[in-house]
DNA sequence: TAAATATTTTAGACAAATCTAAAAATTATT
DNA sequence: AATAATTTTTAGATTTGTCTAAAATATTTA
């Protein structure tokens, strides 16, 4: 069993490695999570007696496949929260983050199974990001426009052009934003302009030209 | 901010106390808790600068209004916990009180208002207790016979008359114990016995006698 | 490459929540 | 009422996670 803290390092340590593949600083932890580089120093030697760590001193720390395993358990968690905060309990987009940082170091497996499967076993949070099953693995999450999406496709939202400033002034009017779900409900063969649904509300057409610039990953 | 430790001890005392009526001794908590009674004389001086607590030395502890307060905003979450666990998660009447006491802890009153709304503001917790509303105020239940109760009406069961081992043997095999919920569906005119539904599923006649000998709460 | 700067670690301190052992106060017993 | 038993408190120690200040190491710059 980890505490709390050590919870939250390890997932940090996770993150800021991009997933386990790279060094991370002492430093950055400090930054990410507020404390002092001795505090992390402390915490990342524990973490290293308990295997979950390599460390090699002023020279930066890696995450073990151990130390992995349970990250991924902890973001499988803090994601489904999000999901639930969401979906069941209509929090905004942007307030469930906050939430699920308390929610998803409670400890108890047939929860979060149960809790899987009350939600449907969703793939992606209201982030966006992919939600890992049981066993650890995560759906890789493939970017694509969302001008190449089909009839009844289901996606979210992980990009958009912020190169020109009248198209976010148009997606912010019709309420297009990161993280939001769009539901293609037809596509037009005339000029491939696209009739969608924007998180299970409001209908709308976009052209073809502003679908290009909107990147989505699909969920269904 | 309480921190965990402090919400516990804080709820058991509230507890031990009746309800802040009685004075709690040291020992009491220290069993309760599974902690030493040196460790629970620290907390209760803690506790006691809070202003959460009266204590003289030797003379056992009593809770202030301002704990009270703060306790029964604690026994609300864990009891609406324990709703969301029972009725959405479909875990068992005695699996929710174990994972309620992690989640009661987590400070958010909005998480809570929303959580209430969803459940739609139930009265009473799978064990028959009742959830004090966001004020704090406890509908007080009333205990009595299920025979007593009209069509339509729906209660949990509270007690069961256990000097009768036959009793005790036919209420379970018709699924009836301490906690379960019963709706009342007909009540014959002839001989008083009722057409009960238990927990939602199996819908039973009993008989005026058997009615008797059920205690409940009524919960609409 | 030597000096300056930045990063990381060590050493020692502190607060919270617990513990053990012993002292003080209360309650029960003879 | 004196003694025994129990309860409660105090005193001092321990663990966890943090901190500051200083030392050690690594990196950058002139």
């Amino acid at each position: 069993m980890l505490s709390i803290s050590e919870e939250n390092y390890l997932k940090t340590i996770f993150n800021l490695s991009d997933s386990g593949k790279k060094q991370v600083s002492t430093n950055s932890i400090s930054k990410f999570l507020k404390t002092k580089p001795s505090s992390v120093t402390d915490m990342i030697k524990k973490l290293t007696v308990k295997k979950l760590l390599y460390h090699k001193k002023y020279k930066g720390t890696n995450i073990s496949s151990n130390g992995k395993k349970l990250a991924i358990q902890i973001i499988r968690k803090h994601r489904l929260w999000e999901v639930f905060l969401y979906e069941k309990l209509k929090f905004k987009w942007d307030e469930v983050h906050k939430i699920a940082e308390e929610l998803e170091h409670i400890s108890n497996e047939k929860l979060i199974d149960k809790l899987d499967k009350y939600l449907k076993y969703p793939k992606i949070d209201p982030h966006g990001d992919p939600i890992p099953n049981k066993d650890g693995k995560i759906d890789i999450k493939q970017i694509i426009k969302l001008s190449n999406l089909s009839i009844k496709d289901v996606c979210i939202v992980s990009n958009v052009n912020d190169e020109d400033g009248n198209l976010l002034e148009y997606l912010n009017k019709i309420k297009i934003h990161i993280g939001c779900k769009i539901k293609v409900f037809d596509v037009i063969d005339f000029d491939k302009s696209l009739e969608i649904e924007i998180d299970s509300r409001n209908k709308v057409f976009i052209s073809n030209r502003v679908a290009e610039n909107i990147l989505v990953t699909k969920i269904n």
